[in-house]
DNA sequence: TATTGTTATACTCTATAACTATA
DNA sequence: TATAGTTATAGAGTATAACAATA
């Protein structure tokens, strides 16, 4: 009994589909106890390392360039965004994340209790491990 | 050097955020190719396995069972999906996967190439591993 | 010529509320 | 009374196409 038995590639696929189902619903329940949508707070969480040109957001929210018009015409009325003409490049707009919209993400992150609970459960040998595998899985590295 | 630096609880669940987005994008890209949205691949998986009432579905979509009449009005007109009246309770209308629909579903999951992908680069231990650590961190077994 | 951001448009998803038919 | 499904409605996300300003 050194290795049991083989898990096969469907098997894991549906299993990563409910983990990653388990944990959107926190995040978008969490969000929404903010009053945002998930695609908000994703918003938000993008621009917290700093500042991103419209274009680029649109990239990392894998959505087409004419819905951050949108996306960010609601979180700028909201105070949580602002728009910034870029010094290099005048066709460009960088969004930068004001104090009010920091505060929102963290408070989101900490209400995300079934996620944090359910890491809390690992050992650190097991977080190092899941870090680990997550990331050969998911960080792309061939091509 | 027996354990590695600690993973920190804010480190994983950004990773596991960068997982869910790539994992979902994978999912949301093969279903366009099929020219369904995500919700409308995530419900024929959801029927892969057997009828589903309405109600019962949209527990499962997590979303409003409001939504549920639009959604399958729409599978239903491509012939993915066929409405079966429930033969014990009047008031309840069982959900049942055509041919046509197990085909396409057969066919997202096919074109999932990134993550299965990444998952082919683990080795049967590991798999083994990611299955156990996924389990524990979200599969409901408290309370 | 190509790129950035915007607008207009149409479709889908979403929750809320009110309705009907059953239970 | 409570539950299953539907309808109406309004807001948000989405892609496509066309546009002005800038590179």
């Amino acid at each position: 009994m050194t290795e049991a038995l083989r898990v096969d590639t469907a098997q894991l696929m549906e299993l990563l589909a409910v983990s990653l189902g388990a944990y959107y619903g926190d995040f978008t329940l969490a969000a929404a106890s903010e009053n945002l949508t998930a695609s908000q707070a994703k918003t938000l969480t993008a621009l917290r390392r700093g500042p991103v040109a419209m274009r680029a957001l649109a990239d990392a929210l894998s959505c087409d360039a004419s819905n951050v018009t949108g996306i960010i015409n609601r979180l700028e009325k909201r105070g949580l965004v602002r728009r910034e003409p870029s010094a290099v490049d005048r066709r460009v707009t960088n969004l930068v994340i004001t104090p009010d919209g920091e505060q929102i993400t963290d408070a989101i992150r900490a209400k995300m209790h079934r996620t944090r609970d359910g890491l809390d459960r690992l050992t650190d040998a097991e977080r190092t491990q899941l870090r680990d595998l997550l990331e050969r899985v998911f960080t792309r590295r061939q091509e």
